[in-house]
DNA sequence: CATTATTATTGAGGAAGACTCATATTGCAA
DNA sequence: TTGCAATATGAGTCTTCCTCAATAATAATG
């Protein structure tokens, strides 16, 4: 009884995971317009009715492949986010898979533009990619919990830069066909640094160096500042 | 003769303008999926053969469309950036342009992603687009040559941190259906400070800072100062 | 002004593809 | 095996883009 639905159910399962990498495959390749629902059932092996069983309709099904991408690049990016490292080093390693991401399956990231609600005024966002971005919101909460980021309301915000940013940079990467990351990860980190550290930890030190006026002892600031990036390599080194 | 062939090429511009406001219209309210094209014909008073004399076919009427969009927002962006102002004000002009009319024509933004080849690996961008961008380029170059700002390689990447965040956030603000800017302009122009501003510049801002003239790299004790704060937080997240 | 030539417009009809539904097939229990 | 429900099929319908022969408007010419 139960055995029997339960395989029903996988069997079910199955065909539905078949049709959207079927889908998947015809959406990227040729376009959301270009995919013609009867390619799309015969790269699953299926009749093209048989589709209206799994999905209302074209769009339907487009939003599944759609919710499909952005659930296993949620699965992805748990793994890649190391949960032992400290906030900003997890943003790093966010940073990074999710510009990956974007760089290898471009053609996939499009369609979500094409599966958000278009039509009228109305442009609520999948359910999926509101899972994927809750990543980034736990890092920075977890960040504000320690005291390492500042949390005046800015997290959204914060979010909207880290995101654009990456999504844009990866656009113009595609565009010149350049394979390597081009320092934009490490660019935007330095950019939510600047945004996510508190200010007062920036600035209440400041002051102190305004007074400390005289270093013609030889010492320059070059110096000091090689010295500090080897501290830095060696921390690194040790997380 | 002259003036006949002017009055032609007038009018043919007129017929052609009357089209693209009736196309834009429809395609804004009712998304391009559900814009028929014998609606537009109708919304512009014509026959729909007719369109057809002026545009190949429904994707290059879109692609009209949305040219036309960008060009007028690059005539706006033009008067609202005063000529005689810095660069760094001149950049939040143009950031307070650009997100005002993201979030007042937040639709037909979103054809501009229909109008891009979407088809296969080709994500050429639209002309227009192009010069939009433009005016931002020209702000930052001339930032450049007046030592403003500075200059290693990095145009691009600002670019996209500019355009990107306005973007996303012009996205979340409409999906929270707020009416103000909630501080964005102000906290991107922080961002593109930070981005853009030499390190030597950013503390002569500060007063007396500027002690540290004789070092080549123009690295300042604020600098140093942030470095240190920011090795800090690590070593505080490691215990 | 009348007539002819050229150019612009029209909308019925062709074509393509999304979607439906009557029929066929399969799976399963008795 | 037989009957029944669930599932699959693809020919046919409908909608919409786009074409093109016919028509109207405009310009050139006598």
């Amino acid at each position: 009884m139960t055995t029997s639905r339960d395989t029903q159910r996988q069997k079910f399962e199955a065909r539905e995971a078949n049709i959207i990498a079927a889908a998947s495959e015809v959406f990227a390749s040729r376009g959301v317009d270009g995919a013609k629902m009867i390619d799309i059932a015969r790269q699953a092996g299926l009749a093209e009715g048989t589709l209206y069983l799994y999905y209302r309709n074209k769009h339907d099904l487009l939003t599944a492949v759609v919710g499909h991408f952005w659930s296993e690049l949620t699965a992805g990016a748990r793994l890649a986010v190391d949960p032992h490292a400290d906030p900003f080093q997890q943003l790093e390693q966010l940073a990074s898979y999710h510009l990956n991401a974007l760089l290898a399956q471009f053609q996939v990231v499009q369609l979500t533009y094409r599966a958000r609600g278009t039509e009228s005024a109305h442009v609520r966002d999948l359910d999926q990619v509101r899972g994927y971005v809750r990543i980034f919101d736990a890092i920075v909460e977890r960040g504000i919990d320690r005291g390492n980021m500042r949390g005046d309301a800015t997290l959204w915000q914060a979010r909207d830069i880290f995101y654009g940013t990456l999504e844009f940079s990866a656009r113009t990467l595609t565009l010149r066909e350049t394979s390597s990351d081009e320092g934009v990860v490490d660019n935007l980190m330095q950019v939510m640094g600047h945004h996510l550290i508190p200010a007062a930890k920036r600035t209440d030190l400041a002051p102190s160096a305004v007074t400390s006026s005289s270093d013609a002892q030889g010492i320059t600031h070059k110096d000091l500042m090689e010295k500090l990036n080897g501290l830095e390599e060696r921390l690194k080194a040790l997380s």
